[in-house]
DNA sequence: GATGTCATTATGTCTAGACATAATAATTGC
DNA sequence: GCAATTATTATGTCTAGACATAATGACATC
């Protein structure tokens, strides 16, 4: 009912996200349409769809047509994690960055990776990567020779395999998978800690279409870490 | 020039993705400003503007006024990564919810817990999810009774800490961290594993404005894993 | 040469209205 | 009563035009 005259969809994001939070609209509760609010805020429908869209996005708000906007029941906590690319990472952490190729041959891959990447040739390749001399992630790297028929050429002693597909080998998606293992007899010696430690262990796998480019599996150092804020937005605690 | 006449933003979003993938639009290439791709698609400009957003939101695109937009150079991965209730998680699995509560008092936190909830009386909660009986998930929470002092009165033994506080205590934002641990003591006997074994951990604070309203350790058993999908949009393999 | 102003440019956002679409509610026919 | 049809409703999207804003480049000034 009120006017409230506040500028810009922000300002109405933030006003929804208000009520929410001070449970004037709880959880579940459906709240006023678009044509209403918009009234309310004194401007467009388009306006507060914009607003309403980027909440729902975040999934703090659930949409649906006829249905209308209710506040999120199971509020998921949403974090987006930024993988870059590892040198980046590094230096980005003021150290100096330094990568080693370990080998690199055409193989034909083992049972697991192959059951992703396909039973064409591949090309292992394993690297390490360390910041200011110190071992920070252990790279071991299939790629598929049948998509990327290139990488047979590439030198990768000058640039890394990651940084090298980056360049010239395109996807269009991708899976990743985030566990704990414990450290091989490799990944031990490579990082410089004991057989058997608690590593933090990036897999991923990417497709260009249908044909799958490449599969990794990042072992990073003892005491790395994935952080991540969530929200400047509102939910409830969990 | 050429009228492709498609419909709907998303298929313009499409071809900027083909062309992108396709390197007719190579990283750090500047695309057509909106006016030119409005024309060429033979839609309005707040249509393209749409399509591009959402690009640019997903870190395909850099986009700068005056500057215009062009591919991003180090496409970031952007993985977003759904945490839901653990109850959730166990039976989305298929599997039998089961939860224990361990101990449950009013004590001082100790000095690490202490750095980010604050100097004042807390709750720590203990509790121990399963699913289908096996061990899932060690839960060990601090909960702040300065900002949420209804907790001292709730009851832990019927619902988890983890939902009673979705249900009660509303946040603004948090951190969220994840590491490999090794198991200690209590971790190894409570998940049935050995000591020392490499178990994933979610540790995970939220604020309410100033305010810490829990920190939260989650050790879980071991083998699990956090998968998740990156884009049905394009970038470059790394 | 260094600095400050102004015009230009591309994106950012807003408006008012329109049609599309999906899901629900009401109504009709059997 | 039950099923099929129709109406209603709220979101989803698009349009054409407008002004706002930030970054850049050119020009003028010191």
């Amino acid at each position: 009912m009120t006017k409230h005259h506040v500028k810009g969809w922000q300002a109405i994001q933030d006003e929804v996200l208000r009520r929410i939070h001070a449970r004037e609209w709880p959880p579940g509760h459906v709240i006023p349409n678009e044509v209403d609010l918009a009234q309310e805020f004194g401007c467009a429908r388009a306006t507060v769809n914009r607003a309403l869209r980027a909440l729902a996005e975040e999934g703090l708000l659930d949409r649906r047509r006829k249905a209308g906007t209710r506040v999120a029941l199971h509020p998921v906590t949403r974090a987006t994690v930024d993988i870059s690319v590892i040198r980046q990472e590094i230096e980005e952490r003021g150290q100096h960055y330094d990568y080693r190729l370990l080998a690199c041959d055409t193989a034909s891959p083992p049972a697991p990776v192959r059951a992703t990447l396909g039973a064409g040739p591949a090309l292992h390749v394993t690297a390490l990567h360390s910041g200011d001399g110190a071992p920070y992630v252990f790279e071991d790297r299939w790629i598929s020779l049948k998509t990327t028929p290139d990488a047979r050429g590439a030198d990768f002693t000058g640039i890394s395999a990651n940084e090298w597909l980056l360049a010239h080998a395109p996807y269009t998606h991708g899976d990743i998978a985030f566990s704990a293992e414990a450290a091989s007899a490799q990944d031990a010696s490579l990082l410089n800690t004991a057989e058997g430690a608690p590593l933090f262990v990036v897999s991923r796998t990417t497709w260009d279409h249908d044909c799958a480019v490449t599969a990794v599996r990042l072992a990073y150092a003892p005491g790395y870490r994935i952080h991540t804020r969530i929200g400047a937005q509102s939910d409830s605690a969990g």
